[in-house]
DNA sequence: CCCATGTCAGTATTACTGACATTG
DNA sequence: CCAATGTCAGTAGTACTGACATGG
């Protein structure tokens, strides 16, 4: 009786379609050595080769402590690369790190065409859509990089 | 080039309204003094009132030593009352446990309101639906509480 | 001098696995 | 006996805040 009904609301099924979702692509990325935070920080890295540290936290909405510690792993892996020393060092994928991003977002791909599965290209274009609106409903900020 | 573009993925913008309406529900409940997790343990016992805490936890998706540590500071705060004894413990709200969901609720509502205030009441169903559609794509499993 | 950054360290939170007694 | 449960304990993974040196 507290006028939220978990079959109706809009928020839960949010919340449900998104954890089904993470779990799906933990599963698939492990198969690949890969956290879902790492696979998000490549792919960023992929898209706007060049990023400092801190530009990429951003990127991904953490603080520059978090992705330094991500970053600590992937470098391990030879997956990044850093170019430039002092206050400005650049990242962007190794060779091999660009070889693990094309599997692993095979991978992400394969999950996402299994969710929308039931779903037609308008739909799609729909959920999207909607989706876009609510974020941006909710966080006015700018999504983009710096 | 790795195949999957941010400004596309349907599995970006879902992450990103489930982070940003989960943002906005930790900071209102904040106010109230739960976090998400207890407002939705909180949410399920009162629509289900007499759940074990095994129950709670396969409603909640989490396992039952979660849900235990959850519910202890519920009931230290008087939330939650335990009946039966053994292996039988039955859970349910408070008097005042009911207060405070209501108050919890509310809250919610009005940020689950702020996400969807650019969407039609059709445009809300749509979404709904559209994600109640990825969820079962993905996890074949039941959904609802035994 | 100032601000942003890289970095190290510690802390908090959370859910997990393991283990065990109990109960129906 | 067995399966499920409540419960205690330890572990892991993650992101946070604080602090400090550096560099432009």
């Amino acid at each position: 009786m507290s006028q939220v009904d978990v079959t109706t609301s809009v928020g839960y099924a949010l919340k449900r379609a998104q954890s089904a979702l993470h779990a799906a692509m933990d599963q698939r990325l492990a198969e690949v050595g890969l956290s879902v935070s790492q696979y998000a920080c490549l792919t960023l890295l992929e898209q706007r080769p060049g990023l400092t540290n801190a530009e990429l936290a951003r990127g991904v909405f953490v603080t520059r402590q978090a992705t330094h510690q991500l970053l600590t792993g992937l470098r391990r892996a030879g997956l990044v690369d850093t170019t430039g020393s002092g206050r400005d060092q650049r990242l962007s994928l190794s060779r091999h790190g660009s070889t693990v991003l094309t599997v692993a977002a095979a991978a992400v791909r394969a999950v996402e065409d299994q969710m929308l599965a039931p779903l037609s290209a308008t739909q799609r274009e729909s959920l999207h859509r909607l989706l876009s609106s609510c974020v941006e409903a909710l966080d006015p900020g700018p999504p983009p990089v710096g």
